[in-house]
DNA sequence: AGCATTAATTTCACTGCTCAAAAAAAGAAG
DNA sequence: CTTCTTTTTTTGAGCAGTGAAATTAATGCT
């Protein structure tokens, strides 16, 4: 049953935390734009911003001196101490592995970035292959940044229970492997593996402060299909990871051969090698490529821009899987949002008939109106910003909102 | 942003709501069950009790007496003063509407029953039509029972962004009409409309409470099929509503003609009419049965408990519909425990193979195994007791959580 | 320069909750 | 028929929050 959460140690943590993500999203504030912000009281902030400031965790900044003609009192800004500590972070993809180092501000400090290739964790273990590169990044950071105390990574594919590890990846040689954990064993700090699909969710809140307490479905398309989905403000989904397997959704039973083994799957329509497969009227039973390479898929993209038949066509069975994939999602969770993100948005303009086509086969559309989707254009940057938001607050809230 | 909570008169709603909400899940309770229920201190529970019965909310118990043989002091139970006041809640299906009274501690009180047919809401407005056998209630239980609080309506559509009425329902004529807050003026009530596949839920979870906490989908199979769902307790789904439209989740894209004018719901195969329709070989596209006799569609599933080719072949695409409608859905958000209600539940062994075997055409079922689903037989009291428990609830928090 | 005006921040008295200790109300035992 | 246990409920001291009033630090006029 519901549980009272006031005993004050507690509320303590709860509104140090608020004012602590207040700070995130909007950047630097005065105490009284925190209140407004926050829903506390100014006297509350006082005592916060006062202990918060003790703790070096936030500081305030006597340089901004922006808006210089106003009357009153002059605002005096508080924002995060940026030498309070760094946090790693680290994406792992289908072809490369970037290793960023980022200040408790926000600001990128250093980064490292590997090539990956199907065989890279055959001959390495991927706990080894993290490590050592973490530990460069760290030792010759030494000097200008503050202390790691966090490690987020983002991963393809599906995490297993505990998030120690992954069960299933499209990344060769990952699944089955806790990494995550051993790393956190090794180094002594925490370490949390985040599904690539929940971060994009997390991104999109980020990038646009507008989406930040809204409900929204951020799809990605490009080398998989994938979702991320916020309701409210809250990150939802399957579990607790936040993310969906909005790609493997069933499209067509019994349909095309996906990357994951399984048939009729979006992704197996929607993703670059599904989308070459149609383009190239390679049967759908046919093996999926297992990487495609960006270039050529910018051609195909390119073609369809300029007409080509069956790449057009291509891209319009794409829009019908995805269509369908969200006409089949809003009859159980309708987004006021709905973002396509990654390489394939820039095919949005030729899916974008299908797209509407599927879901106005939806009685929730005819009665409600189609939703509004945008696509975008950023690819990989929701991601990172999804990633380092979520490291950067977890910090906040786990490290600092709780000290005496 | 996340708003803080903490201003004393909402802490104190919020916690008597808490107590009250535990007296409602459990019933009487000794202060210290109360405690250990709510998580609240001892302390605050014996000024909250101390308050709720100065104002007559809730009483101590004398009559129990049951753990005779227990040492120590013996504990006094609270519970609701039923005597407190009576909630009006009114189900209004294709067939009948019914009307019942029921006072604070939950004791049904009177019922009035009036069939329905498709002509009904032609010659009288729903609004007069509720408000004639609501004041009918009302008056031939003046003497015994307490003043009526709050009326709350349990329909079958699409409600209308404000709750006022139905922006499309199966049942006829009773969509357009913003009945509910009609209703509430004229009697100078809060009147609250619920989707039938929301009260599913509410349902569900306080027939069994383990279920109470949990994420479940409880899907209704008979004369439309429906769901509705929780996460971790909430009660979630498009929009507020907390409903889905899970029947009319296309299955197969321009596939059989759905009562609700789209093609390919699963609804179209899965509820009575489908099923009736495919056991006949009636084209998909022929117009849907717009009433099935519930003696029909028990026929029905006598024969193809029998083993009759042709009607266990219908039961069969049902259970294929529902299936991949579950499939898709786990795409998206998994629930930890899936009901099958209604009169179709008695079907649940001819259509189990179809579901299963649809739902292994999944990814996520074939990492994580498949989900258990659970038929239950009760058809209708899910959605009375629902009806009736977020009724009184509603009347905890919002009457009596915030006396002074 | 001096004073009114304006806006940001701090101080003050009060509220509801917590934990821990005391009081109350039995049954069990000598 | 006391005295000891055991369990429930109440009491007391402290904490983090609140709204309203006071204080602080600028600007704009005269």
């Amino acid at each position: 049953m519901a549980r009272n959460v006031s005993d004050s140690d507690s509320v303590r943590r709860q509104n140090r935390g608020l004012v602590l993500g207040a700070l995130r999203l909007q950047g630097a504030l005065s105490r009284t734009a925190l209140a407004a912000a926050t829903g506390l009281s100014h006297a509350s902030i006082t005592v916060i911003t006062h202990d918060l400031i003790a703790q070096s965790v936030i500081t305030e900044l006597t340089t901004a001196r922006l808006d210089a003609r106003m009357r009153g009192r002059p605002a005096t800004l508080v924002g995060f101490n940026r030498a309070a500590c760094a946090v790693a972070l680290i994406e792992v993809d289908v072809n490369r592995a970037r290793l960023s180092l980022v200040d408790y501000g926000g600001v990128l400090v250093d980064r490292i970035e590997t090539p990956i290739d199907p065989s890279t964790f055959l001959s390495v273990s991927p706990t080894a292959f993290l490590a050592e590169r973490l530990h460069h990044l760290q030792t010759r950071n030494a000097e200008d940044a503050p202390p790691i105390r966090r490690v987020a990574i983002s991963v393809q594919g599906i995490l297993d229970r505990a998030g120690h590890g992954l069960k299933w990846s499209p990344i060769a040689n990952l699944a089955g492997k806790p990494f995550g954990n051993d790393l956190a064993e090794q180094l002594a700090l925490p370490v949390t593996l985040y599904k690539r699909g929940r971060l994009l969710a997390e991104g999109a809140r980020w990038l646009d402060p507008a989406l930040h307490d809204a409900s929204v479905a951020t799809v990605f398309v490009g080398s998989t299909v994938a979702m991320g989905m916020t309701f409210r403000g809250q990150i939802l989904g399957r579990g607790d990871e936040g993310a969906t397997e909005f790609g493997h959704m069933n499209h067509i039973p019994n349909g095309a051969l996906c990357r994951c083994g399984m048939r009729g799957c979006i992704e197996a329509y929607a993703a670059d090698y599904g989308v070459l497969r149609s383009a190239y009227s390679v049967p759908e039973t046919a093996p999926p490529a297992p990487a495609v390479p960006a270039a050529e898929y910018d051609g195909l993209i390119a073609r369809a821009q300029a007409g080509d038949r069956s790449a057009t066509l291509a891209f319009k069975l794409a829009g019908r899987a995805i269509g369908f994939g969200l006409s089949r999602m809003m009859a159980v969770f309708d987004p006021a949002h709905i973002l396509i993100v990654g390489p394939g948005a820039r095919a949005f303009p030729i899916m974008e008939a299908e797209i509407t086509a599927a879901l106005s086969s939806a009685l929730v559309c005819r009665i409600n109106g189609l939703p509004r989707i945008v696509a975008h254009r950023d690819e990989k940057e929701p991601i990172f910003q999804g990633l380092m938001m979520k490291a950067l607050s977890e910090t906040d809230q786990a490290d600092y909102a709780g000290l005496a």
